[in-house]
DNA sequence: GCAAGCCTGACC
DNA sequence: GGTCAGGCTTGC
């Protein structure tokens, strides 16, 4: 699953194989990973050259260059309500099985490969991939990309402890929910949050605006650490992220709770549990991570109308 | 049946 | 406004 450095993974892999390269043709195969118009998505997009790679959260964001002056007066740029031709940026959130690979134009297409690119050269294209169709691309204007990034919280690994703990003020509900909302924080998923809840020593029905200093203050640490050394082990693969050379990620070896209820923690021994907080699975360690006194409300049953 | 990111909409 | 369930989707 890409959460925040699986997506980082793959911005240095663009940034090492793609950035300073045109794209030339773009060739939709299934308008439905495309946020909005697919011909408008592809007029856009093509023929610009990729001027830089931003990040916030699992949110990655292609910075492409004004198009090129042929393939503009070609395209009738400008014309009817379109945008003028300035920067415009190539968002990509990876959803659940959304992967980005360079590879050669003449390979075999893989399965529900929905968006090819063509790379300046010739040679090689990006091509976006998909199984589960939860994955968004998009083409939006700088403004459009300001109004997205800001409404998320800050990106997990930047955030100040006091930044952190002054979010963590007065929410209730469930940390795990806290977490996993990019609302409050961005980048956290499903097997960083349950991790850095492990590492912290705390249970995932916590109350965030109930955790005394020292446990916002573990939590935060825990959040930064294994983002960090997630990265530098080029993320988790547990079932289907590869980077863009379609490599997987080294992180899953030390992951402690994720996926692993029913075995024994190996910090205590104790039985790893599993719980359905926020409406994800919630893998933690009743011995490392006890309930405190107050937890969040049970879910409220609905009532049936 | 379960996995999960993200969006929508319901509920308080 | 905050919080959370539901739905989308395919492979195991």
């Amino acid at each position: 699953m890409p959460e925040l450095p699986e997506v980082e993974t793959v911005l240095r892999g663009l940034r090492a194989r793609v950035l300073g390269r045109r794209l030339t043709e773009v060739v939709v195969h299934n308008a439905l990973v495309i946020h909005g118009d697919a011909e408008r998505f592809a007029e856009g997009v093509a023929h610009r050259r990729v001027e830089a790679l931003r990040r916030k959260g699992k949110a990655l964001a292609i910075e492409l260059g004004a198009p090129d002056g042929d393939a503009a007066a070609g395209r009738v740029i400008g014309a009817g309500s379109r945008g003028t031709p300035g920067a415009c940026f190539l968002l990509v959130r990876l959803g659940m099985t959304g992967q980005l690979v360079v590879v050669p134009r003449a390979a075999s297409l893989e399965p529900h490969t929905h968006v090819r690119i063509a790379l300046e050269g010739g040679a090689e294209e990006l091509r976006y991939t998909d199984a589960r169709r939860f994955g968004r691309l998009r083409c939006c204007s700088p403004a459009e990309l300001d109004g997205i990034f800001s409404r998320m919280g800050p990106d997990a690994p930047e955030i100040s402890e006091a930044e952190f703990s002054r979010a963590l003020r007065g929410r209730r509900g469930a940390i795990k929910g806290w977490l996993l909302n990019q609302q409050r924080l961005s980048g956290l998923g499903n097997i960083y949050a349950d991790e850095a809840l492990f590492a912290a020593r705390i249970h995932p029905l916590a109350q965030p605006g109930r955790l005394r200093a020292p446990e916002a203050r573990r939590l935060h640490r825990a959040v930064q650490k294994i983002l960090k050394r997630a990265i530098e082990l080029q993320g988790t693969s547990f079932r289907d992220y590869v980077d863009i050379e379609g490599r997987p990620g080294n992180f899953a070896p030390r992951l402690r709770v994720y996926q692993r209820s029913g075995a024994p923690c190996r910090r205590c021994g104790k039985t790893i549990r599993r719980l359905i907080i926020a409406g994800r699975g919630s893998h933690f360690c009743p011995g490392c991570q006890p309930r405190p006194r107050s937890t969040a409300q049970p879910t409220r049953k609905k009532t049936p109308r």
